[in-house]
DNA sequence: GGGTTAGTTCGACGTCCGTCGATGCAGGAG
DNA sequence: CTCCTGCATCGACGGACGTCGAACTAACCC
């Protein structure tokens, strides 16, 4: 763990601690922190995370964003789940709309939605 | 809802519905959708994006992220939510590496830790 | 028609997660 | 020393999530 003990001892240092006497969150320090993202904006990002917060998923999304045409499920249900699982990790990337899908024939093809990570990379 | 209705009729078309004979899940497709992530790499990216997944979480680490030097927790703590909650999101952020922390007197800072987003963005 | 295969949907289970109030603990002020 | 403030931790609650087997549906073939 390379976490800070906030127990410990603590810094002796010097210039900072000049400022322990004064106020910590003053009035108009706005400029520094006040950008951070909206209610909405971090909303909407955090759906995109939160669809990509699964490590199957995660395999699943990378399969098909990666590959240079649509993917049959067939070619990318060997993650170590259930076919059932497969189907609902591809269901919850749709309603986050970062794939979309197709049925042809007895198969369905599932390819990445263009540019559906952008609020994603905003908040990265 | 802009989704596929699988239940539907279904496309009729032609060029590549001829391909329903032949087998989807041909051997030698590696080339296209090997790619992917392997297992280890997706529980990495998988936890960064886990910990980015909550809109309180994600405007936490934009705050933190954004700001020019190290913030203080009571400068970032008005997203909504009590003051407990905020340390237990802050928490989650520093188990996932993102961020970083230390106590100066009365008053604990953050930052954010350089490069800790570096397998999100390879899985993005 | 019946049978088979590919894939989604349903129902249930156990676990994890976000939230809160209450409590604990460290540090500064008097 | 005692009070007060800033923040982390604890314990509990309700809801969401990942997983599975079973049931269902669509499409193909005979």
């Amino acid at each position: 763990m390379s976490r800070v003990n906030l127990t410990a001892p603590l810094v002796e240092e010097s210039d900072t601690s000049r400022a322990t006497t004064s106020l910590c969150c003053e009035p108009d320090e706005a400029a520094e922190t006040a950008a951070g993202l909206s209610a909405e904006q971090a909303t909407n990002a955090a759906g995109i995370f939160k669809a990509l917060s699964d490590p199957v998923r995660l395999r699943l999304y990378s399969r098909i964003a990666g590959a240079s045409e649509a993917v049959c499920v067939c070619d990318i249900d060997d993650v170590g789940v259930s076919q059932p699982t497969v189907s609902h990790h591809l269901r919850k990337l749709r309603e986050a709309g970062l794939i979309d899908c197709e049925r042809r024939g007895t198969w369905v093809y599932y390819w990445p939605v263009a540019n559906a990570t952008r609020a994603a990379h905003l908040a990265l």
